[in-house]
DNA sequence: CATGAATGAGTTTTCATTCAT
DNA sequence: AATGAATGAAAACTCATTCAT
């Protein structure tokens, strides 16, 4: 008994963070960083502002966590794409349609957390990037094996491909219009 | 003499006004929107914080001018170059160089600034930004007519374009290694 | 548990509001509002600052709030008092004294409130005060009717008589005493 | 020269006192008390913040000079009113209609100014008090010995006349209806 | 004397965090 | 663990008063 009450006990809290993340996430996305307070979020996640205290250290580890979850989806989904089967052009595609969703949020919130003190490990923050870049570079890689794409420089273009879905948010309705 | 005064009132006042603004720009861009109170200005610009009150009527309205200001700097200076003389690859290559040194800090202040309410008057950022993108679009189309770029759709061009200086910022020194 | 919890949480939450308010007042009555602060509110009341906010939402609430608590008193007492058995002599004798005693505080509270932006409700202060004069009237249309007053026009004479008490905090010392 | 230099410089001054009571009683009937400040005070007397310090200490000084002045030009008034020839209810007929137009601004003054630290001197008020209630009851005494009125406690009527008339300021439409 | 920018103390309000129950 | 009131450290902004020019 001890021992199932301790693993219940380890999924419940694991549930409790959980939702804590994913309700400081809308938040944020929805409100911006500023406007997220403990009051708030305890509102939203139906318990009360102390009891998040059980389940992380302080506000700016929530935030931490919710960076590194939002980034660890997109490259795993992104490196998912990658290491599909099926024609690069295709997979670039379906990374930039799933980005141009989910890239929003993710750098949104990055950004949002870019100047605090402390930084956010930046560490963390570059490795998950290059990962993101480098799934990238794979699949213009192949694309200029398979002569799909002129030759270039992957990673630089790479990089163009990521700015470039990132760009979009700006105003995308203003753009493809025709020049 | 009063008008003389006069004068010079004017100066020395604008003058505070710039250096408020400078100082204000280097430490949201050092330190975050957030971490930019009115004392740590005042110190910066070596006035007291009440004083600030006699050059702006309140935070805002400084982050507003910052903003404004700086993304005009941005504009002006790519539109300068775009209407230039010389190869469209060059200009491109210009634009890229001087974007690399300011886009960083322009656009970081914008995202620093994007999720406040109230947001600064968004229109004004739209209008900006629509005549970046057009100045750079005006490069890359004349590049098209000059046969140095492949055809291309140069408004979605131009979005990619910045879209990839911006991108540089996450980590330049990762990029250009090949690939 | 949780029931007998919350009530009891409710009663400690309406025990405080009280105490904030009873402290306000002594405050404003001895001082004047502009020089009522929350901090001297806390240390009076033997909270923090922070805290009053967790039973007012702000300043302005609590002023409201005492007014309306302070005018409803005095007028529940007069009418108490209108409504009761007895000759009206006795009973306009009676209002006098009570407000001479209280209505100092009500209406010093008042004209210490009147000038302030924005100012509380004026229609609820409208409908007390009519409600006060109303019950002073009917004692003096019933002393009409007993032969105790001479004939007269109530409402006005009312006014005449909540006047008079008023006045008196002036200087009461300095009256009756023959002339 | 310098006699008559010094003549008009005093004259200068006592206009340039003069103007700057005038306005500050103007916002302070109009805005109250706590919406003087010395910065809205010099715009409005078209001089400079500064200069009012040349011609009072500080702002309680002005509003004491405001109080005082008015008090006594009130005061002045009615005594004027009462040492005139005519029928003693004519005369009470001019006090009533000359202090419902003017008693207001002076109480309000008053009342505003009640509760501040140091509270203006109130022995200056309370002689003031005493003259403007002395003429009131000799208007009544008069009437009394002309038969008009009923024998009375004169100085206690005086007290309620001029009760009357400050009540009157609440609501007078309401009142005088009938009842 | 006039000016008006500079000051700095003071005020309201917010909010992350703690802790007694 | 849960609760939510208490705290206290900011933060933005105001304003009477001073003082160099």
């Amino acid at each position: 008994m001890p021992k199932l009450t301790k693993q219940i006990k380890a999924l419940v809290t694991e549930n409790m963070r959980r939702v804590i993340l994913e309700k400081s996430e809308e938040l944020i996305v929805r409100d911006g960083l500023d406007q997220l307070t403990m009051e708030k979020l305890a509102r939203e996640a139906e318990i009360s502002a102390g009891s998040i205290y059980n389940y992380f250290r302080n506000k700016d580890e929530i935030v931490a966590a919710i960076l590194e979850s939002a980034f660890q989806r997109l490259v795993a989904e992104v490196t998912a794409i990658a290491s599909g089967s099926g024609p690069a052009a295709e997979q670039l595609r379906a990374v930039a349609e799933f980005m141009f969703a989910d890239f929003h949020k993710v750098h949104g919130l990055h950004e949002a957390v870019r100047h605090r003190p402390p930084p956010l490990p930046p560490e963390q923050f570059r490795i998950n990037h290059r990962k993101l870049v480098d799934a990238v570079a794979s699949i213009l890689r192949r694309g200029g094996e398979e002569g799909a794409f002129r030759p270039h420089d992957s990673l630089a273009a790479a990089s163009a491909v990521l700015g470039f879905v990132r760009e979009m948010r700006f105003d995308p309705s203003d753009l493809f219009r025709g020049g």
